[in-house]
DNA sequence: GTTGGTGCAAATGATTTGCAAAAGG
DNA sequence: CCTTTTGCAAATCATTTGCACCAAC
């Protein structure tokens, strides 16, 4: 895994000291495209170094998403989803029936969050929204349409 | 408790059995405005039917939100709300922070919803989005603005 | 040496399930 | 009757927590 040193100073910075378990999951993350739940992650931490568990996983992740390095997601599927925040900021749309998920460009909700701002007051975190719905397939499927 | 014919007419053509525990349910859900957790519809039901059982306000829950008579939305707060899904539909914005939600009118969001159609043959389900960030008072408390 | 981080095991909290009994048509 | 629904208790699953030990600074 590259970019030890990358993470490290991130870590610094944020006062958390850079441990191994925390560079893993952190390198994990940096370099998977997408989300990963607790238990991927874990899954994949433990291919190199066996004996994390589950809790440093949580643990890392709550410190982290508020120090808006990792983003939490609620994928609809009962388990959260975490992404590495810094990457190109997309949303999902989720199918309901089943459970595809297809990236969405930033730009279909960016008009919202002005408008949001202005008449609530309210700032969107613009990253990583899941949105539900039916996708192509099981839309031509069923006979709701 | 009123409107009970109507609702018992509504279950007969969806094919499910007008039990008394669906009719309290319903009927609590149907008078509401807003949102409830299971533990709440549960503590509403009891006040007049002492014996029924959580499993039984899930196993409802799950029949009617695939008949789409009502609407789960993950509010962030680790469990589940129901609406009745008839009414005005809505969405909500929740505070990452303080855990406030307001409502946020449909319109809002109509304009993406034909976009979405077109550009990934997606339908997106408009009904009890809910939408994540900063609430006006968390905002102006926080430095990050 | 302090403070913070980890592994382990046990607790928690929401939701689900198996099953026998009760109710609906 | 036959099928669905219920209550109860027990199981499940994701996440959190207490605690003694270990590692960073």
């Amino acid at each position: 895994m590259s970019c030890e040193s990358e993470i490290v100073e991130l870590l610094r910075e944020a006062g958390q000291r850079p441990t191994p378990q925390r560079l893993m999951i952190l390198s994990i993350l940096r370099h998977r495209e997408g989300h990963l739940t607790a238990a991927e992650i874990l899954a994949e931490v433990r291919k190199e170094y066996p004996y994390v568990d589950v809790s440093t996983i949580y643990r890392t992740m709550n410190a982290l998403k508020e120090l808006r390095i990792v983003s939490e997601t609620d994928m609809g599927s009962g388990e959260y989803s975490y992404e590495w925040r810094l990457s190109d900021q997309h949303h999902h749309l989720v199918c309901r029936r089943c459970g595809a998920e297809l990236s969405l460009d930033p730009a279909y909700l960016e008009d919202m969050a002005p408008r949001l701002l202005q008449d609530y007051g309210f700032r969107v975190e613009m990253d990583h929204l899941a949105i539900f719905g039916l996708c192509r397939d099981c839309r031509e499927a069923s006979s709701i349409d």
